[in-house]
DNA sequence: TATGATGCTTTGGAAATCGAAGCGCAAGGA
DNA sequence: TCCTTGCGCTTCGATTTCCAAAGCATCATA
């Protein structure tokens, strides 16, 4: 994590005042943070394996990721593997009725995949 | 909303299966995304007040949220006001969560700021 | 008629992201 | 002992995204 990664209590991209969501919504709208996070909800993993995982997304981008979150402390490397801390566990599971939700969303615009139980 | 945007159905970045929540992960890992839909979820608002909402964003990045966002049927245009659909308001509100969360993430960093009741 | 507010668009430059290549290291096989 | 494979990353040039300032047309108020 460098000066610049948001994190509660300073002022991020289009809010001065330090509000912890604030910097909540900075944080996960960068590209693949979201993923990152969902993905290694499903279990642990070292940097290629997770590289795969995203659809082997840009290594360059996936190691500022991994520093940027390991400094907010959503991650912790363990050995060669990186894992979700307890913060970074209860982020994920604040976020899964995205998983329902999104589910909802492909119906009412009609699309189409269905064979899809991995939420 | 052009052909690019995600939407459930579709391949997106990182994950060709067209899975609902990797169109979802891919639309909110985007700049500013998930603030205008919060902004928004506090009434609606048109294109400057959105814009002051969102501590003075970029005119052509909201310009081109907001026609992703009303692609996608979150948002739509009433007269000159975007609001959430009910699509739009169920997704911020399974995002809800993630206020309470932050000020967790807040108090295990030592963050400062508290004045904090609104989320 | 001016003045200020609105909803945007345009534009040139800065920053973020991309993807391919490469580095040093460790393990395994011939 | 070499050779290959996989690993965790870095580097770098190219592309895409984002930015802030300026501008345009329109409407309301003065």
């Amino acid at each position: 994590m460098d000066a610049r990664t948001p994190r509660p209590g300073v002022p991020v991209r289009g809010s001065e005042s330090g509000r912890p969501v604030m910097a909540a919504l900075d944080l996960l709208g960068r590209r693949w943070t979201l993923r990152i996070l969902w993905e290694l909800s499903h279990g642990p993993a070292g940097f290629r394996e997770l590289q795969r995982r995203c659809g082997r997304m840009s290594s360059s981008v996936l190691s500022t990721r991994l520093s940027e979150l390991t400094g907010v402390r959503l991650l912790a490397l363990h050995g060669d593997a990186y894992r979700l801390t307890r913060l970074g566990e209860d982020l994920v599971e604040a976020l899964s009725p995205l998983s329902d939700w999104s589910r909802r969303w492909a119906e009412e615009t009609g699309a189409g995949t269905t064979g899809d139980t991995e939420g």
